[in-house]
DNA sequence: CCGTTACCGAACATATTGTTCGATAAAATT
DNA sequence: AATTTTATCGAACAATATGTTCGGTAACGG
């Protein structure tokens, strides 16, 4: 890709970010988001069809480099998928957060948090799913497995909304613990 | 209230009802809502600030309208928070949106459910409060009660959305037991 | 019956969106 | 190093949406 693309793919994202972690989303308007990244009008719509696909992109970036970070680096820990155990994909999970990739706490504690979760659940789901059969001990047979499914999905999701929204002053161990205790 | 405007806010809210049920909240415009609700442009400003400020008195109006339906009815069951025992409470709630009350499900499965959802959650969260006692004993006391009744509320709305997204082809009974089996 | 109030409709200023185009400079190609 | 390709700029543009203003009209309530 062109040097000059990179850069302002780059300051259109950085600006975005700025700007989601200050305010509501659909407050967003392309002309701030251009200014602050200083870039032509044109440019930005050459770059992104409209504002949506850009938070469309900008999510798929952001969360394939939390769901994928460790792949092809053979001395740090394992790719995620890989992970042995329940408890370590999900405490690891946890510490990406607590690391705060990408700053990815500025948005996930800002008025879009919503809209960061829904993203974050869709790209979850495939990693449940692979991990379904570690929670066979905890599930009532009585619930159809769909339902089951979407059932850890949330209360993840939901652990991690509850854990932001309040400080984060649990370690990743502990609120790994709380995700267990309920599920 | 006058009843030229108790017409106007009804011819409002219906069109308004009408255009979520088919599009996305932010994909609506004043415009569109005026014109099938067919009153002035200057008379919905009378009205509502914003887009935003109707749909907030709207959610008002609905979840109200929902969660206090029976009281002052003598001959009818008994007000929702007079309900006796976890069960019957939540199964009164499955109950109101099999009713289908002000066309919620039409809501609940648009694309805008997440925007009711979360509305829903927070005219929940007082009324699971008030039943918290009733899930003592399925409690693990080593997570905080934030935590735990943040748990239910989302676990409960999550049920809802599961159930509609499924076509609702459980009975109430049976999603009643679905979500006390994995709360 | 009369004063009050809500509505209409049309016009208006302002802001946002998404497009177009020629000029310019950085990048890739030869 | 010369040439071609490509991304960006900047400015202008039409189209659409927002929110306001105002005088005239008709429905309301006492």
């Amino acid at each position: 890709m062109d040097r000059r693309q990179r850069k302002t793919r780059e300051a259109i994202f950085a600006s975005f970010t700025e700007l989601l972690s200050k305010k509501d989303f659909s407050q967003i308007t392309v002309g701030e988001i251009i200014e602050l990244a200083d870039v032509g009008r044109a440019t930005f719509y050459s770059h992104f069809e409209t504002k949506d696909f850009l938070l469309k992109e900008f999510c798929e970036e952001l969360f394939c480099h939390i769901f994928d970070t460790e792949s092809g680096r053979p001395h740090h820990h394992k790719h995620i998928f890989d992970c042995e155990g329940a408890e370590t994909v999900f405490l690891h999970l946890f510490n990406h957060l607590q690391k705060n990739d990408n700053n990815i706490l500025a948005l996930l504690s800002s008025q879009n948090n919503q809209l960061f979760l829904r993203y974050f659940k869709s790209n979850l789901e495939g990693l449940v799913e692979s991990q379904l059969s570690l929670f066979e001990e905890k599930r009532n047979s009585a619930v159809p497995d769909d339902f089951w499914k979407n059932h850890i999905v949330s209360t993840f999701t939901e652990t991690i909304n509850w854990w932001v929204k309040n400080g984060m002053q649990e370690s990743p161990e502990q609120i790994t613990r709380y995700f267990f205790s309920v599920v």
